[in-house]
Parts: C-alpha cells; sequence; structure tokens
DNA sequence: ATGGCACGCCAGGCGTGA
C-alpha cells in the first residue's frame, strides 16, 4: 500500500483552519503531524477534519503549543507527553510546566510521534536547557521503535537546522540557537539511535526550507531554514518514494510561517 | 543593536516565536 504521511507547524489550528481544510482536499495526506495548535485539546476542530475523513487525536493546552495527529487510515495507540519528558521551569513559577509538545499514534502500518520541540530562546538561557532535556527524553523515548521492524518515524518541528546547509546565511545564525553544535549533536544522537533524516527534495529553489519568518520579506526572498523534520527508523526509510515542501501553503496571507512537508512511502 | 509580522488574550499592549 502506499502512505503518504505529512507534517505541518501549523501556527494555531483555529486561525489557520480554512487553509487546513484546503490543503488536505489538495495534497490528501492519509497522516498529518501537526504542531502549534494553540488552541485546547477540546478546543480543535475535530468536526471538520472529520468530515473530510480524518480522524484525530489532538493534545493541547491553550495559547502556546499544542500537537495533533490526523488519520484516515487508523488512530489507535495514542500516547500523550514522552516518557521522562521535562517541564519547563518558568522564572518565578513554582513548578515546571510540562507543556503539550508530543503526542503518538498508530496509524495502519506505521507509527509516528508528532513533536513540537521547545525552541531554546537564546543559548544558556533556561530554556535552552530545557529544549537540550527535551531532545534527550525523545532520544530515550524512541529507542525501541527506532529498533524496530515495524515503520517508525518522528516528525515534527525540531526547532534544530542539522547542517549549515539548512540555513540561508550561517553567518546570520552564528551564536544563536537552532544552528549550535549541542544541539546537532542531539539530532546526531536520534540518528544513532536507528533515525535517519528523510531529505526532502528541493522544488523552486536550491534548498528544501520548511520555515521563513514573516518579517522582513523573508519568503519573497527566500531567507529560510529547514527545521521541520522527518526522522525515520530504517523500514520507515527504506518504503520512501519521495518528499517534498509545498512551498504553496505558504504563499499569501493568512498562512503559517511553516510549510507542510509530504513524505510518500509504499508499504 | 533593533525591528520587522502574526498569534492568543481580550480590549492595550504583552509574551512568544526562530
Amino acid at each position: 500500500m502506499t502512505v503518504r504521511i505529512a507534517t505541518w507547524n501549523i501556527n494555531s489550528v483555529t486561525a489557520r483552519l480554512p487553509k487546513l481544510l484546503e490543503w488536505l482536499e489538495s495534497a490528501k495526506p492519509d497522516v498529518l503531524c501537526l504542531q502549534e495548535l494553540k488552541c485546547a485539546s477540546d478546543a480543535f476542530p475535530y468536526e471538520a477534519v472529520k468530515e473530510l475523513g480524518y480522524d484525530t487525536a489532538a493534545y493541547g493546552s491553550g495559547r502556546w503549543n499544542g500537537v495533533a495527529i490526523l488519520s484516515r487510515i487508523g488512530l489507535e495507540d495514542v500516547v500523550r507527553d514522552l516518557p521522562e519528558q521535562p517541564g519547563f521551569l518558568a522564572e518565578g513559577a513554582l513548578i515546571p510546566d510540562t507543556e503539550p509538545r508530543a503526542i503518538a499514534a498508530t496509524c495502519g502500518p506505521v507509527r509516528v510521534w508528532s513533536v513540537y520541540v521547545p525552541n531554546g530562546r537564546e543559548v544558556d538561557h533556561a530554556h535552552f536547557h530545557y529544549k537540550l532535556e527535551w531532545l534527550e527524553a525523545l532520544r530515550k523515548a524512541v529507542l525501541e521503535d527506532a529498533a524496530g521492524e515495524r515503520p517508525f518515524a518522528v516528525l515534527g518541528d525540531f526547532n534544530v537546522a542539522p547542517t549549515d546547509e539548512d540555513v540561508y546565511d550561517p553567518a546570520v545564525f552564528a551564536g544563536q540557537t537552532h544552528v549550535t553544535p549541542v544541539e546537532r549533536a542531539a539530532l546526531a544522537a536520534l540518528r544513532e539511535a536507528g533515525l535517519q533524516d528523510v531529505m526532502p527534495r528541493a522544488l523552486k529553489y536550491d534548498r528544501p526550507y520548511t520555515f521563513w519568518d514573516y518579517r522582513a520579506l523573508g519568503f519573497p526572498k527566500n531567507l529560510g531554514i529547514r527545521i521541520d523534520l522527518t526522522y525515520a527508523n530504517k523500514p520507515f526509510a527504506d518504503a520512501v518514494t519521495d518528499s517534498y515542501v509545498d512551498r504553496e501553503a505558504r504563499k499569501g496571507k493568512g498562512t503559517s510561517d511553516h510549510a507542510p512537508v509530504v513524505v510518500d512511502l509504499d508499504l
């Protein structure tokens, strides 16, 4: 069977609902991993996507974060949060906030995680250390599935550009988050655990960027970075027939600042 | 060095994003 899986940081599922429905109808993914819902679980537009044939497992808590998995090929064994997932202890707060950043499900023959890795804010900020702890918890969470026979992948907004080739100008990012050696080492640890980076093909431009800042004409100038990734085990990666970034979904008004990434499988 | 744009929240700016 062929399976189309996609990931999209949608930057508010309620603000983006018309775009989401339009995209589901045109791209027709079998499974869609969403990040940055920016709504509570019970505020997700379940009925609207159900009309297009999708079951949804959503995990959100309000104005920040939030992840979901939509599937029209089955949705079972849903897990919310990574085992050992750290929370973020904000300045002045008494207890860490366990944020909704990870959800897993089995969709037909494939098991997937949809993840929204913490941003990090600034190098050495408390949020940066939280980010690294979070990525280590992700590594531990995937060990068994990464080594398994069942096709498995982690898809989402990793908030790390794997190499200098994945940012439009490395000089601009020098000393900033998303490109530091420790963040890239965390991705390397995932690869050492048995996952591989499914590289999308380039479309109009040289590199398959997935994010362009809203400001300063980032998209028209193609000032992009590739941070929305598919990290797949061998059975999943061996089944990949194509992968691409849907730049069309980033064009015009009322779009997310991230584009969807599509992966096609023949299983 | 800063701002720039968009979002939720909820009615004036603020926190966050990358």
